[in-house]
DNA sequence: CGGTATCCCCTCAGATACTG
DNA sequence: CAGTATCTGAGGGGATACCG
């Protein structure tokens, strides 16, 4: 009866290794918008607003390397890149989208308690008068 | 209209937020672990094994605000501490499990995907055989 | 036992300049 | 347009020492 002692390891190593790879500060809002179309690198550089022309590259590089974009490049002048998901990208999206969802819904929650603990540690670095019926 | 330009700002904001919440160094697999049970300080460290004494305690510190975790002090000697998830900490888990799931799935893919890549670039930083038209 | 305080390193990420 | 190269500052994270 100990489902408790389940194998936790594998399932929080590899649960830890997405998040890290996708917990970074631009990746998700890079897989997001080509979750819509593909996208040149200058029109995502536009539309993230606030991220750089290296964390950008780097940040496809990355994705690119793990299969989650592709790289189009046409040789033009002045050369055109785009990206766009791959199939194992947009399958990434689900189970995001899941996580978003659910960070959407709970945005509200999470700050109540932030504001109720920074309350509680403002006021009560010194404590001893909030337990008064104590 | 046109779906391509639907909202994703709010959506990847949350997003992003969470995942930049979770997705540090051991924020998951303290969550996991006590996704099990509650357990104690030093039984979390040593669950853990390579988390350092302040990492745990200001992973822990973390979840707390945002009402992940709860706390409780057993003014006993030698002290007591225990850490449980909330209802709001389990809640999390069911959206984090799917993406744990995800990424057990697809580990393969993306290492294979991303010893391709690797490979390309080893060999390929100088390109040029995979056309033999050159 | 369960922390806090301090020091220090090392990586991440931004700004800037240059290239094909 | 789509990058690469280099410098720099901020902060995440580890080791160690000390406290209640």
């Amino acid at each position: 009866m100990k489902p408790s002692h389940f194998e936790v390891t594998p399932a929080c190593t590899a649960v830890h290794h997405i998040l890290t790879r996708v917990g970074d500060k631009w990746t998700v809002l890079v897989v997001n918008y080509l979750g819509n179309r593909s996208m040149r690198f200058n029109e995502l550089k536009r539309a993230i607003n606030g991220i750089s022309q290296k964390m950008l590259t780097s940040t496809l590089r990355g994705l690119e390397r793990d299969g989650f974009v592709t790289r189009t490049v046409y040789p033009t002048i002045p050369p055109r890149v785009d990206y766009e998901l791959t199939d194992l990208g947009r399958d990434l999206l689900v189970p995001l989208r899941g996580l978003g969802d659910w960070a959407i819904k709970n945005e509200q929650r999470v700050s109540e308690a932030r504001a109720r603990f920074d309350a509680a540690h403002d006021a009560g670095v010194r404590p001893g008068f909030a337990d008064a019926a104590e």
